[in-house]
DNA sequence: CGAGCGCTTGATTGAGTTCAAAAATCGTGG
DNA sequence: CCACGATTTTTGAACTCAATCAAGCGCTCG
């Protein structure tokens, strides 16, 4: 049996065995650091469930600076739930921060697992709340925390993530300048 | 007829007949200014549907500082939905800006009215994705626009309600003091 | 009328940006 | 495997936006 079936089974609190019968209604895609599964102005049609690598999903100002959303390591989901739903243009785009591998969730196999095991669509809410709950703590974040909380919480939500990707990324995500992250870093190792 | 029930129906885009239906499992609470309908660590357990007055949603950081994420005017919908599905603790405050008549949504009343008429499911869902939408624009624009342009957005997000809230509040909801606002405004009228 | 609250204004401070350049690291082709 | 160019990170100096601290004004409500 695939490794991801597992993962599967796991993100949705399913049993294997039922994720084991919509094996074939899941597409596996290969994707090149710096490919793109998303663009600004496209519809989001699929959820991206990270198998190997590690994706980002951000957006670019109106100066043209990129602001990171979300990471997605193995065993995340990216998508922007909006656009899927929706149908609406995204307003993000989604690469490969990483060589990866990821399994392309069409709305079609969630409602096909849905059928075979009703629970996965409880589930599949539950999910939704956490990421709702996510969305809401990083704008309080943002609103009252200074870069270097910002910083720190980061390491927390994203354990050995830092040492993946560039740090003018993760300044990104942080909104602030790489310079800034870089200062912020010598200041904590000052401290302790 | 009660106006509510229309404004219900216009929510869930279903005919006032099935909102009528299920009239009796709302509940009509009227709260004073500055009353609470929600502290932090209670679990949120219901739907506020604003049918006179304002409301607001808030958490308070370490510093004592309050940070608004949303205000809701009348038609608009209010919950911790993180807290009502996860069944977790509310990180959030939610009290009345104004003397206010709100009609309590509970998950049963969502139930019942999808029984009778299951478009309004997918209609929950709907709201349910246009609130993603707009926290994910939320922390975009967090990351990325000066105080004025967030300002300016503000004024487009919620027209009319400058007028009806202090000053500070804005400011609290924008993540800048009271005093950068006014000056921001100052700037603004400068400009023109 | 006076106390309190909200808003404004001024002076100062400070966190983070910008611009510039050096230092370190990465990656790719020879 | 090394070398060279490109990218990333660091550091410095000047600057800017917004925060802080403080004072004063105006309004409202008891």
């Amino acid at each position: 049996m695939e490794n991801f079936q597992i993962q599967i089974s796991n993100l949705l609190e399913v049993p294997v065995s039922a994720v084991e019968l919509c094996a074939e209604k899941i597409k596996i895609k290969k994707i090149q650091k710096g490919q793109f599964l998303l663009n600004e102005g496209e519809i989001c049609n699929d959820t991206f469930f990270v198998n190997k690598g590690l994706l980002r999903m951000y957006n670019i100002d109106k100066n043209g600076k990129e602001h990171i959303l979300h990471f997605a390591p193995e065993n995340w989901i990216l998508v922007d739930r909006s656009s899927l739903y929706l149908n609406q243009p995204s307003d993000y785009y989604i690469d490969a921060v990483e060589d990866s591998e990821v399994l392309v969730l069409s709305p079609e196999y969630f409602d096909f697992i849905g059928e075979k095991q009703p629970s996965a669509i409880a589930r599949q809410n539950t999910l939704l709340h956490l990421h709702i709950n996510s969305l809401q703590k990083r704008i309080t974040q943002l609103l009252g925390a200074t870069a270097e909380e910002r910083y720190l919480d980061f390491l927390k939500t994203y354990p050995n993530i830092f040492e993946r990707v560039p740090q003018w990324m993760v300044a990104s995500y942080l909104g602030i300048t790489p310079e800034s992250l870089s200062r912020v870093r010598k200041e904590l190792v000052k401290k302790k």
